[in-house]
RNA sequence: CGGGGCGUAGCGCAGUUUGGUUAGCGCGCAGCGUUCGGGACGCUGAGGUCGGUGGUUCAAAUCCACUCGCCCCGACCA
């Protein structure tokens, strides 16, 4: 390609909107073109780059067994309706409706419809398993697009969906994509991290994403230093105790005036905040909620929200609690009644804790789980820490931030059930079948991989996912040696199947060598009359500073080798 | 949805507070010439319904109202 001839140009200045460093070098690369808030347009550049990308996700499906077939992006909302995720979607489902006004939903993920043609064309568990996927566009309608690429509503993904016949043959599955997941992220030259996951809006059960570690992300990771221990935030566990307390001693109340919070108690009381339980108000799905965790805790929503089975819960207003009848600031659930209460395990975690004591200025010494209260739901919903200790060895965890570039779940047999998937066994009888979903975001893939690999000149591709492998660039074309060297080389690399782009354009040294790290091509073949004295090229890596005095007659071959790496 | 910011040429901005000729600057773009191994220079030139609608006024980029869009933080979400 000639970059006289490439659609789309570089730019020099960072556009105002722009502020990770994936969507400034997009936009400067001339790569891509923001058409909506989270709607971009891709140039040439990039969609050579995303077809990269593609490819190598396609390789590794088929590898691992994976059939790709396609399916449309319009999708009835009956069928959401049948699956009950159009209320797990909520707003982020686009929905439309036709001349006929039936409602039809742009497809955010791909199960239902799946699901449905499974469900007619396998009867058997001599069908099974199944491994399906495609690569079509999905629509969500984020709160918030943002970081470019990070984070749009309208992307390209690729989604595999499994289908065994029991619990075995799920596992089986998952371990495969795990390890095409794996390949994946390192043919594009990323290094990845896999965590465990909160499965959200897609519901099920056991579920992994797989990570790219860049300060941008907008997920944290909390990992253990010593143990491969890591999780998502939203799900990441921790030791909690025991805190101690002794034998449980009979409740007393004790004067606290004025104070309300942990702090305030535990340092008038001359105690630490774990020795106290302290209670936080939610309205989940409407319901008034009580929450009581140990006082040096915090509540995990994500873990709040999975306990309660609620769509919606949010932090209640002071007026609610107010309403609610609780004594803001010195609550505890003792004596509670018709209200939900949801405590962290932690309140089981040692004795004679301090709590409210449900009146103002005043709170309870020696409250004992399960003696002086009762939760409806005892669990984890606590948040984990950096410095907590980890859940498997009890070394320290540590937290990082990362992009989520993958994300797998084992679905099990809810979908399948609600939508009628069935097969027969080999005994005769129905059963549903067991599903699990495997996706990647292509975009987000890319905009991390631009995270991952860029300094303050510009993009540094990996070279597996790179738009072009090289870079030809003649300085002073007017020399015709130059010229008629620069264009034999030009044909000769693109007849060897290299990638090439030339720039052929009428520009200062400078301009070129600016754009071609701009550009980021990882190798930048240099033509002039100086190098052309010793019948040479120069070639240099962009991931490199220094550059190597090539012959003519060799060059060929030692692109080649520095494409193989 | 809550908070903050911004819409003036392809990009980055000034001008708006205090209304007043043909609305500026830099980059980029076109032509000519001189340069050119890390974003050169000179000359000439093209390019703008000042996001939109309505209002106030002799007069609106500038004041008022409404509205649309975009970015950032949070909520939420894969």
């Amino acid at each position: 390609m000639r970059i006289s001839k490439l659609f789309g140009k570089t730019q020099r200045e960072v556009p105002a909107e722009a502020e990770t460093a994936s969507h400034q070098l997009l936009l400067r690369a001339g790569m891509i073109s923001q058409v909506a808030a989270g709607v971009y347009a891709y140039m040439p550049l990039a969609w050579r780059a995303l077809t990269k990308i593609e490819n190598i996700i396609r390789d590794e499906m088929d590898k691992a067994g994976g059939q790709e077939l396609m399916m449309p992006a319009l999708q009835p909302l009956e069928l959401w309706q049948e699956s009950g995720r159009d209320v797990a979607f909520g707003k982020g489902l686009f929905v439309l409706a036709d001349r006929r006004d039936r409602k039809l939903a742009l497809g955010p993920t791909h199960e239902e419809v799946i699901t449905q043609m499974v469900s007619r064309n396998v009867q058997s568990y001599r069908d099974l398993p199944l491994l399906l996927y495609h690569i079509q566009t999905k629509f969500r309608d984020e709160p918030r697009p943002r970081g470019g690429l990070l984070r749009v509503r309208e992307f390209t993904m690729k989604d595999l969906y499994s289908f065994d016949i029991d619990q075995d043959g799920l596992d089986q599955s998952y371990n495969k994509m795990l390890q095409a997941y794996n390949n994946i992220y390192a043919r594009c030259g990323l290094p990845s991290l896999v965590v465990e996951a909160d499965s959200g809006a897609i519901g099920g059960k056991d579920s992994h994403e797989f990570m790219v570690i860049a300060e941008t992300g907008e997920d944290e990771v909390i990992r253990c230093e010593k143990c491969p221990y890591s999780a998502n935030a939203e799900k990441a566990e921790s030791v909690k105790g025991p805190v101690g307390g002794g034998e449980p001693l009979p409740v007393e109340e004790v004067a606290t005036p004025g104070m309300t919070t942990i702090e305030q108690v535990s340092g008038f009381l001359g105690i630490a905040p774990n020795r106290t339980l302290k209670a936080i108000f939610y309205i989940a799905d409407g319901e008034f909620v009580f929450v009581a965790i140990r006082g040096d805790l915090e509540v995990n929503e994500i873990k709040l929200k999975n306990a309660l089975h609620c769509a919606e819960l949010r932090l209640a207003t002071e007026a609610e609690v107010l309403d609610a009848g609780i004594v803001a600031g010195s609550a505890s659930s003792i004596g509670i009644t018709g209200i939900r209460v949801v405590a962290d395990d932690s309140v089981t975690t040692g004795t004679n804790f301090v709590a409210g004591a449900n009146k103002p200025d005043t709170h309870v010494r020696n409250v004992n789980y399960p003696r002086d209260f009762k939760a409806d739901i005892l669990t984890d919903i606590a948040l984990a820490r950096a410095g907590d200790e980890c859940p498997r060895c009890g070394s320290r965890l540590s937290s990082v931030r990362g992009i989520e570039v993958g994300h797998v779940f084992k679905l099990g047999t809810f979908l399948s059930e609600k939508l009628g998937a069935s097969f027969i066994d080999a005994s005769g009888i129905s059963r549903p079948i067991v599903m699990g979903c495997y996706g990647i975001g292509i975009g987000r893939l890319l905009a991390a991989a631009i995270e991952q690999n860029h300094d303050d000149k510009g993009i540094i591709w990996p070279m597996s996912i790179a738009p072009y492998q090289v870079y030809l660039c003649p300085l002073y074309r007017e020399n015709s040696r130059v010229s008629e060297v620069t264009e034999t080389l030009y044909e000769k690399l693109e007849a060897e199947g290299l990638e090439v782009l030339m720039d052929d354009r009428e520009e200062s040294p400078g301009v070129k060598f600016n754009d071609a790290d701009l550009l980021g091509i990882p190798l930048r073949v240099t033509v002039s009359p100086r190098t052309l004295e010793k019948d040479s090229v120069e070639v240099k890596l962009r991931s490199n500073k220094d550059a190597e005095i090539v012959p003519l007659e060799k060059v060929t071959t030692r692109l080649k080798e520095l494409i193989k790496g």
